[in-house]
DNA sequence: TTGACATAATACCAAAAGGTTTCATATAAA
DNA sequence: TTTATATGAAACCTTTTGGTATTATGTCAA
């Protein structure tokens, strides 16, 4: 069975690479517009409208803190994508799946 | 760790909704374009730039037979996607990603 | 061989995406 | 209280995206 279509703005954060390199970043843990900024070759008006997608997509959420905005990823975001991902993995690793699905079940 | 960005053409290809309810749709089978359009509200050329796109995402091969041009889902590039996705899972799933690691070194 | 069918190819369009520069605002620090 | 810092916000630009309609091409079938 096919997981349904999982919300739009997650698959749309995933789909550029400027964020996908933000994602991993983030997962060493949170960090201020600027700190991220400051590793890409772009503005930081252009990484502040990435991470504006990426806080649509539920894929980080943001915290203010005194004159600072802390981005924190979260990671329960792309688990939806992944999922969605993941209902085919009968198509590249049957035992996997299966294995998988026993786990799942002995919960 | 982290896995490496993935080709972008993946990614690029999950983005549209139109285009993962394609990939459900492959899933059950292989199909020619035609047959593909009927299920969407959509003129087939627009269909036909979306198979574009999955086929350079690697997401779908061609086939043309006789006059049909046969759109065959291939997963294994759905799995380059999981596979950078799956790489978060140690934050929503522990247990399952020390099985999964168990599981991969036993091959 | 003529006609119907499946698709390709082209031209076109509006809106969204991804970037820039410039200016405003709020907080921290001297 | 000034000044520097961190960010927001607006205006603007170019390219890409997602769609249309129209026309052309190749293949099957009567």
């Amino acid at each position: 069975m096919l997981a349904s279509d999982p919300p739009q703005p997650v698959f749309r954060a995933l789909a550029d690479p400027t964020r996908r390199a933000i994602i991993s970043m983030l997962s060493d843990g949170p960090r201020p517009i600027a700190d991220i900024a400051s590793e890409f070759d772009m503005t930081r008006p252009a990484i502040a409208k990435h991470l504006a997608i990426l806080k649509e997509g539920g894929v980080i959420s943001v915290e203010t803190k005194g004159r600072e905005r802390i981005n924190r990823l979260n990671p329960q975001a792309l688990k939806t994508a992944a999922d969605w991902l993941n209902h085919f993995d009968r198509f590249w690793d049957d035992r996997l799946a299966k294995l998988k699905t026993v786990v799942e079940k002995s919960t």
